[in-house]
DNA sequence: CAAGGAAGTGAGTAACCACTAACTTAGTCT
DNA sequence: AGACTAAGTTAGTGGTTACTCACTTCCTTG
C-alpha cells in the first residue's frame, strides 16, 4: 500500500543516522550470542536487514561497532539506574537499583554483551571503553546513593554476579544455589538494615 | 649432552599423557588472552611446542580442550580454597579464601579463563561444564564454611568482580574505584564480624 | 630382529571473515 | 531538467582457521 512497500523487493530509504541506531540494536543482539571474536559482521548485517559492505560504512571497523554497542549497553544501564533511583536516596536508591538491575535478567543482551566487554578486554581500544564506562556507572551510583565505596563494591559485584547468571542462563535452572544467588532486597543489605 | 638434546632439532619424545598437560598449559594461557572464539588452535600448538595436527590427535577438537582447560582451571581454583581453608572454618575459612583467591591476581589467566568460560556460554557444552564448575565450587566452598546462601553468594559475587578486575587489568590502573573493589580482609564481611 | 603400536609431522582443504573498490539508485536543491 | 549528494549494493580479495590424510620415526615386546 505504502509507496516503498509497493514497489515490491525494494528497501526503504532511511538516513545514515536511523540506519545506524537499528544496525546497534541488531549489534547488541548478535554480540550478545557470540561476543567480540565470536560474532561475524554478517550476521549482524543480515539482522539488521543491511549489506555487509554498508555496516561498515556505517561503522568503519568491526571494533568501533563493538565500542558503539557498549556505549549504547552503558547509556541503557545508566538510565535504568537513574529512573530507579528518582526521588530516593541511600540504601533505599541502591536497593532499587538493585532491583532493576535484577529484572534486566528478563533483557539478557544488555548484561550479556557487558560481559562480552569485559572478556574481549585483551583489545586495548575495548578495554579502555570498558573501564571508562565502568567507572563512570560507579561514580553515577556514586552520586546517586551517596554511599561510601563499601556498600558500591557489594552492589557492584552482585552486578557481575548477575552478569555470570544471564551468561550460563541459569534462569532456566531449577537448583539452589541458583536461587541463592538472586538475593530478595530485605537481605542485599541487610548489614545496614538490620542495626 | 643428554641423548635426547644431542640429537638437535629432533624434539624429545613423551607420553601422550605428559604432552596433554603441557598442552594445557598452553591453553590456559592462550586462553586466557583470546577467549574461546577469539584463540586459535595454531597459537596454542606453537606455545606447546607441537605441530597442530597432533594437538587435535590429543584433544578431537577446540571445544573439548576449551573444556579440559576449564576442568584445570576449576582444579586449580578448588585447591587453591581447599589450601587456603585448611584448619579453619566459618568466617574465617571464608576470609582465608578470599585472601588466597585475591592472590589469584597476580596469576591472571585463571581468572581470565573463568570469565572466558561464562562469555562462551552460548555453546551448549561449554554452558555445562560452567554450570557445574560453578556449582561444584559452590557446594565446596559451602562445607568447607559451613556458612548459609547468604556469605557465599557474597563472596562469590566478589570473585567475580575480581575476574572483571582482572580482565581489566585493574591493577595497572590507580584510580579510588580499583582501590575500593579490592576489599581489605577486615571490612570484606564487617556486616558478620562487627556485631 | 621383526613387528606392532604409539608419538609426531608436512601438506593440504573447504569454509569463513574483515574489509574494499566500484558501481547504482533515489532524493534534493537550484 | 539537470547536477549534486547521500543511501545502498554486487562482486571480490587476501588472510585465517578448524580439522584431515597420509606419512615417518621411534620404542617396546615376543
Amino acid at each position: 500500500m505504502t509507496p516503498a512497500l509497493a514497489k515490491g523487493h525494494e528497501a526503504v530509504r532511511l538516513t545514515a543516522d536511523v540506519r545506524r541506531t537499528s544496525v546497534l540494536r541488531a549489534a547488541m543482539a548478535e554480540f550478545a550470542k557470540g561476543g567480540y571474536a565470536g560474532t561475524s559482521t554478517d550476521a549482524i548485517a543480515v539482522r539488521a536487514g543491511i549489506s555487509q559492505p554498508y555496516l561498515f560504512r556505517l561503522f568503519g571497523t568491526k571494533r568501533e561497532l563493538f565500542i558503539a554497542t557498549m556505549g549504547l549497553m552503558h547509556a541503557r544501564i545508566e538510565t535504568t539506574f537513574r529512573n530507579a533511583a528518582e526521588g530516593l536516596s541511600g540504601i533505599e536508591a541502591l536497593a532499587a537499583m538493585g532491583d532493576a538491575y535484577q529484572e534486566l535478567l528478563g533483557e539478557r543482551d544488555l548484561l550479556l554483551v557487558q560481559l562480552h566487554a569485559f572478556a574481549a578486554s585483551e583489545d586495548e581500544e575495548i578495554r579502555g571503553a570498558a573501564r571508562q564506562g565502568f567507572r563512570h556507572l560507579w561514580t553515577v551510583v556514586g552520586q546517586l546513593t551517596g554511599l561510601p565505596d563499601e556498600d558500591l563494591r557489594a552492589f557492584f559485584a552482585q552486578g557481575m554476579l548477575l552478569n555470570v547468571m544471564a551468561a550460563v542462563d541459569a534462569a532456566a535452572l531449577d537448583e539452589s544455589w541458583v536461587r541463592a544467588c538472586q538475593p530478595d532486597p530485605a537481605q542485599f543489605f541487610a548489614h545496614r538494615a538490620t542495626p
